[in-house]
DNA sequence: CACTTTCATGCAATAAAATTGCAAATGGCT
DNA sequence: AGCCATTTGCAATTTTATTGCATGAAAGTG
């Protein structure tokens, strides 16, 4: 994980469809020795996976809602479990257990308002362990990337 | 944005590396035809961008923390102004406006404490505009996915 | 219903890109 | 300086992407 290395992640956070001899000559490296820092990268598990990123309001996904959760019993296992519930929801794109006031933070890709309510009553019903929860909805995204900074 | 291409957005969401030649055989397309499908998603802007995602842990960047930011003036502007000093953070991958009782919500990624203590500084400091703010740690992240769900 | 237009498809040829073997070079270490 | 392990660049090879073109399907029109 030398100078090179970072480079080429910082550039392929960017936009993974670059061809690699482009790559190789942006960072100064011939084509085969840039390739194989690429494949190593992939190979230790740096490089987790390639996907393609859609637009979301194109993929008819506008509405984005972040709920926070308040569990009834606050235990280990039954947090896992109720993360393991929402993970299953396809809505859902982010699922994380957090420390403070709550205890599980959710974030929503929605269609519309009928998709989020089929998913409060599926996810907080009586028998759900959930005591509270607030949803907000976001309003304006300022900022919303896949990179990770590095260095 | 017939079913086959639906097929191939959920497929390029999981693995946008895969060869042409891969996907067409999956969707039962001949070669040129999916890669002119494929193309088309691109210049419609449907699919936004291709990226490299890398492994948070290993790339360095163990840590994350949820702020909810509440400001001392709320106006349109105010909050606008807000998100695009956030934005300037690399440690910031996520900075929404919300509804309800907080204006703003940062996602960040963050190597250890003084990074954190360092940017609070930075982004809450005296003249900040901002009135409250609270900090919660992802403890366990239960989903965390780029996909859109289609359909 | 016949006709036209438009668009997607498959095939085959071509161009571009990725991948490999190998010898040279580089970078620590002692 | 000398040794070992690793990385590099070149050139050949393989794989993949890309294009032109003719066919076929679907949709609209008189």
């Amino acid at each position: 994980m030398d100078k090179i290395d970072s480079k080429l992640l910082r550039l392929l956070q960017e936009d993974a469809s670059r061809t690699n001899a482009d790559l190789a000559a942006e960072v100064g490296l011939s084509p085969s020795s840039c390739l194989r820092r690429i494949r190593r990268l992939h190979q230790t598990g740096v490089i987790d996976r390639v996907v393609a990123v859609l637009n979301p309001a194109k993929a008819g996904r506008t509405m984005k809602a972040i709920i926070t959760v308040e569990l009834e019993r606050h235990g280990e296992q039954f947090v896992r479990r109720f993360l393991d519930t929402a993970a299953k929801e396809p809505a859902v794109v982010q699922a994380y257990s957090v420390s403070g006031e709550t205890d599980a933070l959710l974030m929503l890709r929605l269609k519309d308002m009928d998709e989020l309510d089929a998913l409060t009553e599926r996810l907080f019903r009586e028998e759900s362990n959930v005591a509270r929860y607030y949803t907000a909805f976001v309003i304006r995204t300022g900022k919303e990337t896949t990179e990770i900074p590095l260095g």
